[in-house]
DNA sequence: CGTATGGATGTTTTT
DNA sequence: CATCCATACG
């Protein structure tokens, strides 16, 4: 697309106060934030180095790089900021650690590390049945509502806020110690730093004279106010965003923060994008006739000359394998007949359990397809270990690293051994690691003992050597020679292939952060900077992406289709209690499930198929199923009914009448 | 330290 | 029903 419409031009072109750019999906909107950046830098002589542009997902952080490269000349992108929320709390951290009583080389915890640490704490102090999942998420919930430990403990209602809100005390201190930092703190610390020194504001304000926000519409609390913070006073900046496509707020995402916007900046001005180009106009009236049951602030309608393209399938199956086994077969004979190769298809689905039985089905008919999600790469035991040791060598206060590869492989150093090791640790207030090192550790411990922690503690000063003086990558990989991590991996894995499937996926690891240090283009990546990469998932997707580019069917949730387009898209599990998934209807928060219903929609560019099963298997149990409100909030003139003997059986009671009225008022608008 | 058994759980997860 | 985790036991 090289022609901007007028919409988009006048979005690209406001620069002279706050914008936000409302784009409904497929409207084009990173060429909008692309093409701005690239106005930015070459009509408003603003440098590329005072222009941040922010996303969610680092993909969408390289994607957008990699345009705005084709659009202006290597030199005068130079210094140019594109990055994730997270890699810029990273920058801004790594730049301020010492006002914020970090040291270098902090770690990062992932989410394995918090809850092994929240376990910990949980279990060796509590003694209730606080599950650790609803204190790591009312941490969470905390943490991106700029509440602080002392804080929740003022504001604490019921027993297990009491609980969470002593944990989180705990481990935030833990979390110090360790000379570490969790996802959340990427945002809270920046955003705690900027609000007590203005100085240092001032500095980074001056730094982002123009910033760009992608997805607003997911930016959480403590996003936003550093948002707010970083434009402060000169309100320089566009935020584009689209309420109806908000589908996290189960994690925390305020989509409120649009209409927070208006009240914040008043002088805001608000473009709408509502031409589409991705899908046929039956498609999006579909979409548009869902969304119109939720409440909007900002109305929009979305429209596209792309032609009116085939009705949209409704097919009912008689259960859920039925369903699978439809669409697989209907997939392999549409790739036969049509010859279009298979990535051109999308299943998408509401959790990932239901891919399983969808996998099955495809792999007995040999079509191939690629799952994206799941049990990712980086909670594989291997990568673990690993990530472990490199923490360890950037940051040896990180105990928790310590403690995971202390002893693997095996060193003969057991529990008994770690407990007065860590007395002593604690009594010095000393890291695990330092306390190996120390003289006084005699009193506790048998020589013996002493021993082996110390030949542990001599290897991995060894191998930091070795890192500060030639080619870490090269001591990295004498350091998994020799500790003979090959053996150990033999040893617990089930077969000759599975360890050689886990042995490849270290020196993948390690490869990874080979690439990531020469594809740094200043020259400055530092080892420990590689690592943070790493941990914050930057770098290793694109590695995969290259090596399994192959060919076929994508199979994905329907939340992480967001931002992507297929030709041809199949919905499954179009169901009561599935699609609005059951707890979303009993807390009453259908809202977003529609939402997430729209996006699954508006994925599709010509072809697209929503599929149910009439009975169920759940929990050992089969039960009735009856098909999603969401269809029937659709225009019926547009879908094709199929394995149904009776029509859609006049849409029931209220819901039905509601529905219809949507689309009167629809018509009477246009 | 590794395995066996029982009990709870059953959504989505950009970093 | 099936899977995952924690705990107990050998």
């Amino acid at each position: 697309m090289s022609r901007l419409n007028p919409r988009q031009q006048e979005a690209v072109h406001y620069i002279s106060g706050p914008l936000l750019v409302l784009a409904g999906a497929g409207s084009g909107k990173t060429s909008v934030i692309t093409r701005k950046i690239a106005y930015l830098i070459q009509h408003c002589g603003i440098r590329a180095q005072n222009i941040v542009a922010v996303t969610f997902t680092n993909k969408a952080a390289r994607e957008m790089r990699e345009r705005v490269a084709t659009l202006v000349k290597g030199v005068e992108a130079k210094g140019l900021t594109v990055s994730t929320f997270h890699n810029l709390g990273l920058t801004i951290i790594r730049k301020e650690h010492a006002r914020l009583g970090y040291k270098a080389g902090f770690s990062i915890f992932d989410e394995g590390d918090v809850k092994a640490l929240v376990s910990d704490i949980l279990h060796k102090e509590y003694a209730g049945d606080d599950s650790v999942e609803a204190i790591i998420q009312q941490i969470g919930q905390w943490k991106n509502d700029l509440i602080l430990p002392e804080e929740a403990l003022q504001q604490i209602r019921t027993p297990q806020e009491r609980t969470a809100a002593a944990v989180y005390l705990q481990y935030q201190r833990t979390l110090k110690a360790y000379n570490a930092v969790d996802f959340d703190d990427l945002i809270l610390q920046p955003v705690k730093l900027f609000q007590t020194h203005p100085d240092v504001l001032e500095k980074w304000q001056q730094r982002v004279r123009y910033l760009l926000v992608d997805e607003y519409q997911d930016t959480n609390a403590s996003q936003y106010l550093l948002v707010k913070l970083l434009v402060q006073g000169r309100a320089h900046f566009t935020v584009v965003g689209d309420d109806d496509q908000s589908i996290y707020a189960w994690r925390g995402a305020r989509p409120e923060n649009l209409i927070q916007l208006q009240q914040d900046f008043p002088s805001l001005k608000v473009v709408k994008l509502e031409q589409n180009y991705r899908s046929t106009s039956r498609i999006l009236q579909c979409a548009n006739q869902l969304i119109a049951n939720n409440p909007h602030v900002f109305e929009k309608q979305l429209w596209s000359d792309m032609g009116h393209g085939d009705p949209i399938r409704v097919i009912r199956c008689r259960n859920e394998e039925a369903e699978c086994e439809r669409i697989a077969l209907e997939i392999l004979t549409q790739h036969l007949r049509t010859g279009r190769p298979y990535n051109e298809v999308a299943i998408l689905y509401r959790g990932n359990h239901q891919a399983k039985l969808l996998e099955l089905k495809l792999q007995h008919h040999q079509i191939p397809y690629r799952l994206s999600g799941g049990t990712s790469f980086f909670a594989r035991q291997e990568v673990k270990d690993l990530m472990s040791y490199f923490r360890l060598l950037v940051n040896p206060d990180d105990d928790n690293a310590f403690l995971r590869i202390i002893n693997v492989p095996r060193r003969e150093i057991g529990s008994s051994t770690l407990e007065k090791l860590s007395q002593y640790a604690q009594t010095r207030q000393i890291s695990l690691y330092a306390a190996c090192g120390e003289l006084g550790l005699s009193t506790h411990l048998d020589s013996r003992f002493i021993e082996r922690l110390q030949r542990f503690r001599h290897l991995m000063e060894r191998v930091r050597y070795q890192c500060a003086q030639d080619d870490p990558i090269e001591a990295l990989r004498d350091m998994v020679l020799d500790i003979d991590y090959e053996n150990w991996v033999t040893q617990n894995s089930s077969s000759e292939k599975a360890a050689a499937f886990r042995m490849s996926n270290v020196w993948f690891l390690i490869e990874a952060l080979k690439n990531t240090l020469e594809k740094d283009e200043e020259g400055g990546m530092t080892i420990e900077q590689a690592i943070a990469k790493l941990v914050l998932r930057d770098m290793l997707e694109r590695q995969q992406e290259e090596q399994d580019g192959a060919e076929g069917v994508q199979l994905m949730t329907l939340h992480a289709s967001k931002g992507l387009e297929f030709p041809s898209v199949y919905i499954m599990g179009m169901e009561e209690e599935i699609l609005p998934h059951r707890s979303s209807i009993e807390t009453d928060c259908v809202e977003e499930e529609r939402r997430l219903a729209y996006v699954g929609i508006t994925r599709a560019r010509h072809q697209l198929t929503l599929t149910f099963a009439a009975k169920r298997k759940q929990y050992g149990e089969v039960f009735d199923c009856s098909h999603s409100r969401f269809i029937d909030e659709l225009p019926q003139e547009h879908l094709q009914w199929e394995g149904q003997e009776e029509a859609p059986a006049e849409v029931k009671s209220a819901r039905g009448n509601e529905a219809l009225a949507g689309i009167r008022a629809l018509l009477n608008r246009s």
